[in-house]
DNA sequence: TTGAGAATGATAATGGTTATCACAAGTTGT
DNA sequence: ACAACTTGTGATAACCATTATCATTCTCAA
């Protein structure tokens, strides 16, 4: 099952660019290029590549969704004070093994693993107040 | 530093729920019940509760935000087509440690870890059309 | 009692995502 | 080539969880 031209397209932009981008972001670097597409079909295509193990996606806090090549086995610090992000070095997980008793027949595509804290400015910040 | 009144009252409504709410849900509870409490409060205290490392939060692929008490050390299975998730039955990185370098100052207070994939029914549904 | 500051909550505003739906493009059969 | 049908597309409207606003209430020390 090769991917369409449309979500060639898109997955290829997505590798282009180094950090992870949200709809938008990817809606408006689309636009400016030639073949711009719609922004319902950049929504409909990042589910679509979702769904084929292609791409990941991971939430802020703000609830914003941030998409990247499911390749990129990348995990993140962020602080739920300031909302600063540090990417981790590796992945610590990446050996993790689910035997089949608890994937139950789930054929499992991707993972997001976050750690949320908070960052040495905001602990400075705070110590004042909170002792 | 002990929580405020209202802060307690949320904790513990969160607590004595199995599973996990949603900011919406929780007002509707705590609507019903003798003190209520504004949808303003109940976010601005769900966000403080986190920030203590007291509450912490996960998004599903739709974008809703659920909450859970920190203590409740919980992964899911999730599928990126229906959207039906399972528990894990424990955390396999409970026992990761993240060195100092990688830290860099910032102190954790709760991981999110999901798998994403297919579950069992959404693989059969698509073996038909997609081999 | 009194006034400053913090907490509260009804309501409005925000904004990312999804649903609609009319149209374009592709496919099949004749 | 043409019609009939299916699939893909995208401008726009609708949705809805979350956040910002701001007037009111509460707290508590002076
Ligand atoms: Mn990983
Ligand atoms: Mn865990
Ligand atoms: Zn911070
Ligand atoms: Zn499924």
């Amino acid at each position: 099952m090769p991917l369409t031209a449309k979500q060639g397209q898109l997955l290829k932009e997505l590798k282009r660019c180094k950090g992870e981008l949200s709809g938008q972001d990817l809606h408006a670097r689309l636009r400016k290029g030639s073949r711009p597409m719609g922004l319902a079909t950049v929504y409909r295509h990042l589910r679509q590549l979702q769904q084929l193990g292609e791409v990941r996606c991971r939430h802020l806090p703000s609830g914003e969704a941030l998409y990247a090549p499911a390749e990129r086995d990348e995990h993140h610090l962020t602080c739920v004070d300031c909302g600063s992000t540090t990417t981790l070095e590796s992945c610590p997980v990446h050996s993790v093994h689910l035997d089949a008793g608890q994937l139950g027949g789930f054929r499992p595509l991707f993972h997001t693993l976050e750690f949320f804290g908070l960052c040495g400015e905001c602990q400075q910040r705070h110590q004042g107040a909170a002792g």
